[in-house]
DNA sequence: AGACGGATTTAGAATGATTCTAATTCGTTA
DNA sequence: TAACGAATTAGAATCATTCTAAATCCGTCT
């Protein structure tokens, strides 16, 4: 686990600390999961890791795990309605993503150096327009991926179409 | 109906024969009920309200012309993993949403005025700074709509909180 | 150490939207 | 009318997520 993976657990931690819930071996290697990769994991491939540590670990206990960082607003989640839904634990602040049609890979759209308040800035100028009482958005750029189009490409590598 | 949903239901119907694809009566009832509604149905307030015409109709008719409609581009699908999808039959190019936590509401966020491309702009302006091939992009905004902040005021209808 | 109590976890059932399947019906053309 | 392909139906299947009741864990107190 790298540095900034380390530093996102312990803000996880504190975050559900600070709301009385206890966080047990199973919870914490949940946070481990989620803060350490990129990926924007499912509920299944969290529980895929965090049974290699306890292999008895339920998929309900990852689920209630979810459910509690979303209620501390520690984790994003990406819902897809044909598949299974998708979590940030990195950036648990509303930040555009590009999906890949093709391989279902989910990239984080913004590069690390997020100034201040981008986004929450929009959210209010939004609420302000529209009289809403807005608390997250989501934007998702939806194509495919620059290496599933090296992949299609035609041999000739000419324009395509 | 009005003027501007028989349009639209002429430019679904346009879109769809192009295809080779037959508008039967079940399905014409389909786009009506998509075209004249701007509360972004799911695909069972559009099954009741075909089988007002059309009593015998399978659900399984409207997810597949919901299916056509989606490949001749001419209906927006708004995926929840929780909820029904809703759908958006009167305006199929991707643009953004207001969706209430409280009442499920959606509402169309740009208003009537759209000029020109200004959501595609964007999408290429994306793709030429990711590599990314995009065809799409989703971005709607979660809140509590104004009724439903009035519904829960406080009695002395002072400041929040 | 032993007992207690509340929180956590488990396994499996329940839910609900969507998709699939096989059989039936419809519409058109000959 | 007969025949064909497309459309439709009812119901089963799928699959992510949520629910439920029972079992387990863990810290605390005796």
């Amino acid at each position: 686990m790298d540095k900034r993976a380390a530093r996102r657990v312990d803000e996880m931690r504190a975050a559900l600390s600070e709301r009385g819930v206890t966080v047990t071996r199973r919870r914490a290697k949940t946070l481990e999961a989620l803060a350490s990769t990129e990926r924007h994991p499912s509920a299944n491939e969290i529980h895929a890791e965090v049974r290699r540590w306890y292999p008895s670990t339920s998929l309900a206990t990852i689920y209630n795990t979810i459910e509690l960082l979303k209620e501390a607003g520690q984790i994003l989640e990406l819902e897809f309605s044909g598949a299974a839904n998708r979590y940030d634990g990195r950036r648990p602040r509303s930040h555009p993503h590009l999906i890949c049609l093709s391989c279902e890979a989910i990239e984080d759209m913004d590069d690390d150096r997020e100034g201040a308040d981008g986004d929450s800035l929009s959210l209010d100028r939004v609420s302000d327009a529209t009289g809403y009482k807005l608390v997250r958005q989501r934007t998702d750029y939806y194509g495919v991926c620059p290496s599933c189009q090296a992949a299609t490409a035609q041999p000739d590598g000419g324009a395509a179409e």
